[in-house]
DNA sequence: TTGAAAGCGTTACCAT
DNA sequence: ATGGTAACGCTTTCAA
């Protein structure tokens, strides 16, 4: 019925295992023989049965990139970044091709799990996890037990954006300096002259929520500020929407407000617009640059991208094995927030 | 080395066959053996080898879901929908789960075939393919037989919002009226009274773009209007931002600017901002949901995503082969144009 | 209801 | 440089 490497064999007049070979490209075979046997993968339209090949190498070319939501744009270009970084190392099985897929957990560690679990029964070549996760003991060891058997497995695993794993020394980890970034932001915002600040923050029990915390209440802190009107809900539209409207409830006078993602900031804009407010003017809204208020778009887009495609790209890198690691095994990026600072002036 | 089904069968006192019925449910077992499996399987941490499943079975959990660009929440929000309905299909036990993944084409025709022949390598369950194609009549042969190729491999093919196949009738195809929602976009336009209309579409061979095209040449030629302003772009931020700069270049008296797409809109508003156009009153771009001038903010999202989701969880269904699917076999929804229509004023 | 055994298509080791 | 051939771990008739 299908064609196997047997009848590329047959027809090429050669053994299946030298028609592996040249597939693999993993041993040296005759330049004439090889091009007979790829002929005869032509002309027979044959396609390597994946299974078969995983099964008897023990591993496979599937590489997995987790993401919270698929739908934020957020993790679309780590994602894809990372997809692309993938594609680019042409090195390994037939043809070299990983293919790279992603998987949207939609922030539920259950399903965050169950993918693990599917990747590891793949036997996956690589898993990245990317974004903060939720900082629940239980889970966290669930996760850690998870990686440690993917990593005894021989599958390598990334952590992008995400804290390392407590007891794990073979993952390789990208964190995002979620503290520094979200102290740095406040600090722009302060010097701005606003005083008057709120936070729309996301999870409460997510690590990236209480870093970020961290970083905005050491910089309030720093200014004499105590705590700040501060909502906690999800890294979504609706969250920033419901959000901006019950601070402006709390604190009318509000003059700048912290969205956790440009996602939440797009519902806080929206908000503003639905309570008649103008933006710039009445309240200016950080963490999105692709709103009237954003001075620089066109930089700020650029400043944005370089730096998670880049991260994207280690992580690729560093999920195939190929190296470009940093020397301390460990990098770290600029935090999201950070990139995207809102110049938008004080109200008064 | 790892724990293998030998391993639990020999645990559980039962033979490898018995195991395996166990994992896959399909054929009766007695519930004290199930049950003593079952312990076993837990007791050991054993997670099933799939390469050996599916080289034994000649069929995997693996669907895939191909979009153009990752990075736009259009997409982001069909394969997350995509991606549940799947995940929702537990037709198993715990075996049962489809391990649904979605790839990056970036729009390139080329890492479309890679990445169709990187799922037919791996016997994919189904493929799921979202959005336009490039309408080049090589690509799309090429297309067509592979698609022809996995359909008689057993891979279940799903087109979704992309126009069917010409000889093809294996494939569910799930058809986006973009011809009948570009007329409706327009005439909605000239309906508020605008008659200096450009338009921002996409990559002049693709499909979408085609039928799209004519749907707008209708309403402008039934209003008694020739050809506007057209710029061709990809669909992309940078190409709505430049479109729109080259657009009032050409055309500085224009009231409304169709964009081809969310994102699209959204350079475009970079722009007038940039050309210190404040949005509306000087000039209209139709297509966003999200922006200051659009006037059902929250109610539009709502509308938007329904169809979408459905289409999706439709798509997902088909696919899956589990049902509901409409008598005629093909559903036509609204074009996401139509959706997303504004209701910004002209400008006088 | 359960067990035994024959594949499934590649890879990799061992010869040659 | 190439061929022969055991694995690899599971599914699935066929028997019992």
């Amino acid at each position: 019925m299908t064609v196997t490497l047997a009848d590329v064999a047959a027809h090429a007049g050669v053994s299946p295992a030298t028609v592996s070979r040249v597939l693999n490209g993993n041993y040296p075979v005759a330049e004439a023989t090889r091009e007979r046997v790829l002929q005869a993968v032509d002309e027979l339209d044959y396609v390597l049965n994946g299974p078969a090949s995983s099964l008897a190498a023990a591993t496979s070319d599937l590489v997995g990139i987790l993401v919270n939501d698929i739908a934020d744009p957020f993790f679309g270009i780590i994602a894809g970044a990372a997809q692309n970084a993938i594609g680019a190392c042409a090195s390994g099985r037939a043809g070299g091709e990983k293919l790279a897929v992603v998987c949207n957990t939609g922030g539920s560690p259950e399903r965050e799990l169950m993918y693990l679990t599917l990747l590891q029964r793949q036997r996956a070549a690589a898993v990245v996890l990317t974004g903060g996760s939720y900082d629940d003991p239980e889970h966290l060891a669930a996760t850690a037990t998870k990686l440690a058997r993917l990593s005894e497995a021989g599958t390598r695993v990334v952590l992008c954006g995400r804290p390392p794993v407590p007891g794990d020394a073979t993952a390789t980890t990208l964190a995002f300096d979620n503290r520094g970034g979200a102290r740095k932001l406040t600090e722009h915002l302060l010097s701005l002259g606003h005083r008057r600040i709120a936070l729309i923050m996301g999870p409460e029990r997510y690590t990236t929520t209480r870093h970020r915390l961290d970083g905005h209440r050491a910089a309030l802190a720093a200014a004499g500020l105590g705590d700040v009107p501060t909502v906690h809900g999800l890294y979504d539209r609706a969250s920033g929407y419901e959000a901006t409207r019950e601070l402006l409830r709390r604190a009318p006078d509000l003059t700048a407000i912290v969205a956790a993602s440009d996602t939440v900031a797009l519902g806080a804009c929206a908000a503003l617009r639905d309570l008649g407010l103008s933006i710039p003017g009445d309240v200016s809204v950080t963490g999105f640059d692709d709103l009237p208020f954003a001075i620089d778009a066109s930089p700020a887009l650029t400043t944005v991208r370089l730096p998670l495609q880049d991260a994207g790209r280690r992580a690729g890198l560093l999920a195939m094995g190929t190296g470009d690691v940093p020397a301390g095994g460990l990098t770290t990026v600029e935090a999201e927030l950070v990139v995207r600072e809102s110049t938008a002036p004080p109200r008064a």
